[in-house]
DNA sequence: CATAATGTATTAATCATATAATACACCTAA
DNA sequence: TTAGGTGTATTATATGATTAATACATTATG
């Protein structure tokens, strides 16, 4: 439950974040229990209001469903699991290229750069 | 003097990277005068304070100086103004690939998906 | 000289966010 | 049965960042 928090965006926000990406990667399956807001809060060293705002979000979302007295659960549709990846990676590469279409750099250039920090930042996972 | 502002940066920081991005494309030379603070915030309609503080951001920075009683110049030095490009681009690569790192996404899927948004951006600049 | 424009500084107000403190209804499990 | 753990909701407070309002000193310029 390491999640190194900035300070520019929403914790909630970030929390949320967290929890797409263990989907994406498939470390959160389907029917899986989460944390319960409380326990979440703990852990995370955070007032448990914005757990629950956390929570709530996903929950909007449709990645995660609650029944009475129970901690949430990962939603078990399938489909909306499977946009979560693309959602993120789309996302990501949109901003990306925003950022970067006023600086006019040729596309191979911009390509090179990203494979080199892409690839130099793998063995940091080894 | 068109700026799209977004809410989630502060408006100062967005009028500082309107500046480095007409730096990095060559909009702007060398000792050439910009719009003094109240100028600025006529025309991009906003506080003259938040001008103040992006020009002082920038002069902080090092890419404007200014004499006494007169609107601030970008700076002559070469060498910061040939900066400003390359940090653009770094911090731009740098914040995506953190951002895709935790998503696990093959090298080339990645390039792909930058590449096709990329170009299909540059119609809207036709 | 004197008006107006410049940069600069100080203080106040605003705003979103986060936290805090409680409270409530419900249910599980010992 | 009951003690403790759920989710949920409400209200208040704190905090930090940002923006706004205002004032000041300087100097170019007509």
């Amino acid at each position: 439950m390491n999640v190194n928090f900035n300070n520019r965006d929403p914790v909630y926000l970030q929390i949320v974040r967290y929890f797409k990406e263990k989907i994406a990667v498939g470390e959160l399956m389907p029917g899986e229990e989460i944390p319960s807001r409380r326990e979440l809060a703990n852990r995370m060293k955070v007032n448990p209001n914005t757990a629950q705002r956390a929570y709530k979000e996903m929950e909007e979302q449709g990645l995660i469903y609650t029944e009475k007295n129970h901690p949430s659960k990962i939603t078990t549709d399938r489909k909306t699991l499977g946009k979560v990846r693309d959602e993120l990676l789309v996302e990501a590469v949109d901003m990306f290229v925003t950022s970067v279409r006023s600086i006019n750099v040729p596309v191979e250039e911009l390509l090179d750069l990203v494979r080199v920090k892409y690839t130099a930042n793998d063995d940091k996972e080894a």
